[in-house]
DNA sequence: CGACTCTGTCCAAGCAAATTG
DNA sequence: ACAATTTGCTTGGACAGAGTC
């Protein structure tokens, strides 16, 4: 029985498949599966080399155990039949997938460069991207995570984009799966704080709050408010808030604000136009002495249309930007901008997942992050008058 | 021995865990792995529920050979003690992963409604998708290819952006590890044709001719051209691509084409107001009837530039877009433009992909399927004069 | 010469499910 | 409803054979 057994490993599968040699004819890059319907397998590469197929596992993964000369022989026969590992048989056993889980609400240009953010510091640390879109619906979101259970990722990045209480039953679900996780992008009030996840969060109202500082340190005390909160969907929301929150520091800071200064365009990217020629149309005396816009692609669009007006930057009119992604195009005048210090929040978020996906004890405590805003000071931004 | 065996079933692994009935103390969510380290296993509901593990696997996918009764008790064990299948094991006896690997060259705007699409018709089909960028670098491309195969991806699509003649090389290495692929987006010229894998492209020729036509039949003489052709990089190169199209077409025509008209933006996005502002500085006698805009995102900034200086479209010119994702915002004029035909290119392209995962031979004569563009009349065009 | 490391290789028990008799 | 087998790989231990004291 022992001798049988022995004959089946050296065998492979059972089928009565003939020997590697016969294929010796066949061309240097061996068609695996496509003629046979059949993946080769360590047992192909162990009957190639003439010896086990645990000796192949460990040659292929360089064990000191095996000599070299043995592991040069077993890699020329993996690369002769055109071998390569299966890992969903090696995460079986070994019991890493190395694949992180990314949920997203949409793909909308905020995540663009967090994405790649992920991959590009996920690949450089061996792991694969498996990528999911909520579209703001928590079931959805729940049934993805779920699935990212079944498939044995080894974290998560969560970028819920607006705080929901299925957050706790989700970062729960996580929690008991053992998959660390990192929730992204909120911000950070009461109610996200409670959800059990490590955070990495901006804090817009501080953001905010430093660019009007940095104007009225400027000497500006007529300063305008451009947003885009006539968008519609969740886009629209997040600007809204922005104005929302932009309007209670105005009080807080003891600072007027005319209907009149408060510019809402319907576009963050297009939406420049409307208020540089709704300014343009005022008589100068009625000029705010800068205009912080709430959102940088709209400061750009803002930037170009008020330059090909001659109105000049900062010569007639400051224009303060503001900024959670990565920087990006300069514009006709480089703008000086409210940005997120320490470079890219996503690169934090991937860092920190790394770093709890490979110490395998997930720090109870959750650390909660702010990344905090910095002024990036250019050229856009100058004392009045 | 076959009793020994049989404990051994029964126990689940062989650590000297105590039985489940001790975890009835706590909370109805039961912590699998949190506190164990351990996930729950197929094992575990055996050993809640008091029957062989098999008969699990068979009542929790409602294999009629177990008794509905038997059955409801396995499902409530699964549930209790926080049960969910590991779709590793699942995949690997079963040989379905359910993923579907995409590959992309950077996270652009131009991608990100297609992979929404990816996302939102594959997880109806019940798929997961993995996603990987190469940043137009060969060689991480084939790396990446390379671990989709090991992880067992059911199908690949893909979108190099750029013809290059290690895709020849990378479609030979899915076609031989027996995995379908799309490949998406190329222009079909010859090289591309050559690629051994199926393939959806767009014919920027013919939809380029077919809004020129457009417009000649209108009436239009004059016709200006906007493009985006003085960005930087990759994204650059495709307006470039376009801007020699179209020179070519006006050529053919026998259209007149002045470097007067030809408008070059640095910036697809806020790049309308420089060109307005320019068509604004002219004598009105001199203005071309009608601006071909070389993709919606400036024809759009161009539309609103142009509306908000007081130039009414398509009263005093018409403005015809081009596109090739899917529509978007509609700005102040609802715009013509030359769209892809049939919806979204995307969608034909995943919905070709799960068609070929389904039947399991990759039929040999690759599809190579050109979507035509076609001319999408909103108000933006009328006559001239 | 036997007890002793080493080495290089091999064995078999896993991993968590599906499948089939 | 159960038992046995299968999937492809990892891994700790077993076990020869060679080298050392």
């Amino acid at each position: 029985m022992a001798s049988e057994k022995k004959e089946a490993r050296l065998r492979g599968r059972p089928s009565g498949k003939r020997p590697a040699r016969s294929s010796s004819a066949a061309s240097s890059t061996a068609p695996a599966v496509a003629s046979t319907g059949k993946r080769t397998t360590i047992m192909d590469v162990a009957r190639e080399a003439g010896v086990d197929f645990s000796t192949v596992s460990l040659a292929l993964r360089k064990d000191p155990r095996i000599r070299t000369e043995t592991r040069e022989r077993i890699e020329a026969a993996a690369k002769k039949i055109g071998y390569y590992p299966n890992r969903l048989a090696r995460s079986l056993s070994g019991g890493a997938t190395r694949v992180i889980g990314v949920m997203l609400t949409e793909m909308s240009r905020f995540f663009a460069t967090p994405l790649e953010e992920f991959q590009r510091v996920g690949e450089a640390a061996g792991y694969t991207l498996s990528v999911h879109f909520s579209w703001w619906d928590m079931e959805r979101e729940r049934k993805g995570m779920q699935q990212f259970c079944e498939n044995c990722v080894e974290g998560v990045i969560w970028a819920p984009d607006v705080f929901d209480t299925s957050l706790r039953e989700t970062a729960t679900l996580l929690h008991n799966a053992g998959i660390p996780a990192v929730l992204l992008g909120l911000i950070h009030d009461d109610d996200t704080r409670t959800v059990p996840c490590h955070q990495i969060g901006i804090d817009i109202r501080s953001g905010l709050r430093l660019g009007l500082e940095h104007l009225l340190s400027l000497g500006h005390r007529r300063i305008a408010i451009a947003t885009a909160a006539g968008m519609e969907g969740k886009r629209g929301d997040m600007f809204q808030l922005r104005l929302r929150i932009l309007r209670e520091l105005f009080s807080e800071l003891g600072l007027p604000l005319a209907d009149a200064d408060t510019f809402l365009a319907t576009d963050h990217e297009h939406g420049g136009i409307e208020i540089a020629m709704q300014l343009a149309r005022r008589p100068r005396a009625d000029w705010p002495t800068a205009i912080f816009a709430a959102e940088d692609s709209l400061a750009r669009g803002l930037a170009k249309s008020l330059h090909a007006l001659g109105i000049n930057i900062p010569g007639d009119i400051s224009l303060l930007g503001y900024h959670v992604g990565s920087d990006e195009l300069m514009g006709p005048v480089p703008l000086t901008t409210v940005s997120l210090e320490s470079g890219n929040f996503a690169t934090r978020a991937i860092d920190l997942l790394i770093g709890l996906m490979r110490k395998k004890t997930p720090a109870i405590p959750h650390q909660i992050i702010t990344v905090p805003s910095t002024i990036i000071e250019r050229e856009s931004c100058a004392s009045p008058g």
